[in-house]
RNA sequence: GGCGGCAUAGCCAAGUGGUAAGGCAGAGGACUGCAAAUCCUUUAUCCCCAGUUCGAAUCUGGGUGCCGCCUCCA
């Protein structure tokens, strides 16, 4: 059993093999920091964290590499709209590009590497484009020769003849050929620039991408993801630069994720029916966002809706639940250090085994979930029908869940148990009501705490008390 | 015109040849002072038609519907 995934050079799923054994590079194009991303943009943060997630869990040491595009016309739009300058707005939205993948539970890259900052790269691959006959500069601007690269087309499956046959590409006379891109584009009044051979100017849009993932990665990167929109002309464009340059392949594995749809449609800031990640955010947990990312496949689209988002959301709470039980029982209900129970021990083994089957098979999330459901009831079942419970089995299911979350990334942080002395004491005097039947003032009790977001559940062995989510 | 995706219960969603995972919502029951949580039971023949096969949601052909890329876009 190994790791096989949907490899879009390929159109079929292959067995993962790295360049190098144990190693993975791997390259995720990031956001354009001019604006706070959308939801949409957060479906391939939170996807591609889980991949690079299971990759670990499997053993692989892995490099994640995602570039910020900190120059582009996007961005100087916007600065100058605002009256700051580019590396101003980028600095401000890097942080809250942090600020909200970290709510996602997105794990940090081991690179977060800006174009700004891989002039010398940039240049540098573009002048070994010129000198192997791939580009060619006019008044200060430079173009990738399409023509000059047979292979142009191969990862759209298009032919160079159909792209053109079906473009809006406005006329640029200036290029030798409607489909050729600008790899360096000639300083306009009011933009930044950067010296280069070919006078001030700065890096087109595609180049970077190419000249940072190799500087990160080497010239051949294990997996290249992104979402499927920037197939064409994005990553075509990668490959050509890449591949002209170096005569190598430039990535082993190209994957996609699908669009998030809302109502229906491609959410994109272009059509303007998008919601931001931080406005859902201010809406719903970021751990149910990131369940309801998972519980489809990577490569299907999904529909954005208050209905999924509660639906994730009430799921998750099940999972919470389980969680939070199995943690009391931990510390609140008596517990032998008993045989073990095999019978219980072996079907977390088995579920592991589901899972990383499940995982191996093109990253099958929304099979993993139904894993971790499957955890869930043995747990619920367990902690219901045994008494005393064996210490044994509560870590070992402690131990599943926390293997499994290591990739999903969906349970609750682990934090500081708060102080929960009031509350305690609150729960102290409810049960002393109870056990006098003073129901009115019990309940009472019980309202006044979920006011308070506290909410308590009667247990045979005492109150557990546990915030709302 | 070229290229591609999707269609599974009220909703979300796995499954890609052997008689349909999981979740949400609903119904009934157990437990509870009442709740909450949990457990048990219960809810589908897989868009349509034709074909291949002993056998298809799963393969083939033809429809229908929806979505996307070919332009900045995750």
């Amino acid at each position: 059993m190994s790791l096989v995934l949907y490899n879009d050079l390929t159109r079929r799923k292959e067995p993962f093999v790295p360049v190098k054994e144990g190693h993975v590079g791997f390259y995720s194009c990031g956001p354009t920091v001019y604006d706070y991303f959308h939801i949409g943009n957060a479906r391939p943060f939170i996807v591609f964290d889980v991949l690079r997630r299971y990759l670990e869990y499997i053993g692989y040491t892995v490099t994640f590499v995602q570039n910020f595009t900190d120059i582009e016309d996007k961005m100087i739009a916007r600065a100058n709209r605002e009256g700051i300058t580019v590396r101003q707005l980028a600095d401000r939205f890097i942080e809250e590009y942090y600020r909200d993948a970290d709510a996602l539970g997105v794990r940090r890259a081991t690179h977060n590497p800006l174009a700004t900052e891989h002039m010398d790269e940039i240049i540098h691959l573009v002048s070994t484009l010129i000198e192997k006959g791939h580009a060619y500069e006019v008044d200060g601007d430079v173009f990738f020769n399409v023509g000059s690269f047979p292979k142009y087309g191969s990862l759209s499956k298009q032919s160079i003849e159909e792209l053109q046959s079906g473009a809006r590409i406005e006329v640029n006379e200036r290029k030798h050929h409607p489909l050729d891109f600008a790899l360096w584009k000639s300083k306009k009044e009011g933009e930044p620039s950067w010296p280069s051979p070919w006078g001030e100017g700065r890096p087109g849009w595609h180049i970077e991408c190419s000249a940072m993932s190799m500087r990160y990665l080497g010239d051949t990167l294990d997996i290249h993801s992104g979402g499927t929109d920037l197939t064409f002309p994005h990553h075509e464009n990668e490959i050509a630069q890449a591949e002209a340059a170096t005569g190598k392949p430039f990535a082993r594995y190209w994957i996609h994720n699908g669009y998030l749809l809302i109502d229906k449609e491609k959410m994109s800031k272009s059509l303007g029916n998008f919601l931001t990640a931080r406005a859902a955010l201010e809406k719903y947990p970021g751990r149910a966002i990131r369940f309801f990312m998972l519980s489809a496949h990577y490569r299907s689209p999904i529909n954005f809706s208050e209905d999924s988002l509660l639906q994730a959301k009430s799921a998750m709470e099940r999972l919470d639940n389980c969680w939070s039980d199995l943690r009391y029982a931990i510390d609140n209900r008596k517990k032998a250090d008993g045989s073990g129970s095999p019978e219980i021990l072996s079907a977390f083994t088995a579920l592991e085994e589901k899972f990383r089957a499940a995982m191996d098979d093109d990253f099958n999330t929304a099979a993993a979930i139904g894993i971790l459901f499957d955890g869930v009831k043995t747990v619920n079942t367990y902690l219901k029908e045994n008494e005393p419970l064996d210490g044994k089995v509560l870590d070992a299911a402690v131990e599943f869940f926390r293997r499994l979350d290591s990739v999903m990334g969906i349970l609750p942080a682990e934090e500081a148990r708060e102080d929960g002395t009031e509350i305690e004491k609150l729960i102290a005097e409810r049960n002393e009501a109870r056990k006098k039947k003073d129901f009115r003032r019990s309940d009472e009790i019980r309202d006044e705490l979920a006011a308070r977001g506290i909410i308590l559940e009667d247990t045979p062995d005492g109150t557990k008390w546990k915030k709302k989510t």
